[in-house]
DNA sequence: GTCCCTATTGACATTTTACACATATAGTGC
DNA sequence: GCACTATATGTGTAAAATGTCAATAGGGAC
């Protein structure tokens, strides 16, 4: 997408742009760690299902979002020193962190819903000018004096 | 939503929160000009179609989104002092407006199909827990020993 | 003239996000 | 012990996006 920190115009490859929801990544680690209580490197790794690419994600994000929703008793932490290596720190999901999961789920369908609305609105505006003012861009001849 | 600036908590009362999306006021200031050239204070009431509640959009961020996409280049203006009161300046899509609203439609058409498997993902561990292991949430009795 | 409505603009604060940097532990080779 | 690498976590800061408020200005009602 153009402007802000994802380009600067149309030409553009793909859909090379992070995410288009904000705070998105709360959700994802939520997820994730309802299915399985773990740090916070190897979430980074797992995110690459929710459409994250390998290098887009950078750890310290995931670690502050993480630290973030402990704060906020969404997750609950517990240092692992057991293996190798330096201890982890093993998050998993509260009570609380399901309750708010629920909410995002909802949120999420309706700014789905609303998405879909959006671009119902565009083809609809797309058939009419195809068929009603062909080749015309929408308020062309008005009344305008100033210039 | 909690966090951020939209509360706090999941004690809220409905979808009284705004966008979930970045930058969503573009393109619905760009379909909306696309159907009919206006000025930025009619644009802000016509904004509660895309389920932007009455007094949720300041007029002033309406004006900066609108000089920001004319610097852009995705809409051009016209002062028009025809009518009475103040001069209104009426701005109009541009043929790259017209494109980079193409692009807006593509990318939210993935998020949608994003936030659709995410979705999807959470119905399914809602659907295993249920029924693989009731009662339990996930990674419990796990091999932790630092506390 | 003063008040209110329309209409636009500018300045400032806050929130979100990206990026760079700092720390600590363990294993390996010397 | 020391340098080096991989794992793992944490802090600081700048930039971008967003929200809030104040200021300006024309025109009509009183």
């Amino acid at each position: 997408m153009p402007r802000g920190r994802w380009g600067s115009g149309i030409g553009f490859g793909g859909a090379a742009c992070p995410r288009r929801i904000s705070r998105f990544l709360e959700p994802c680690l939520l997820l994730l760690l309802r299915e399985d209580a773990t740090h916070g490197y190897n979430l980074l790794e797992s995110l690459r299902q929710f459409g994250f690419a390998p290098g887009t994600v950078d750890a310290s994000v995931v670690y502050r979002v993480l630290r973030e929703m402990e704060e906020a008793g969404w997750v609950s932490s517990q240092w692992d020193t057991a293996g190798s290596g330096p201890p982890r720190r093993v998050y998993r999901v509260t009570a609380d962190g399901e309750e708010y999961l629920a909410v995002w789920i909802a949120d999420l369908r309706s700014t789905r819903d609303e998405i879909d609305r959006f671009i119902e609105t565009y083809t609809r505006q797309e058939a009419a000018q195809g068929s009603a003012k062909p080749g015309q861009k929408a308020g062309e001849g008005d009344h305008v004096s100033g210039g």
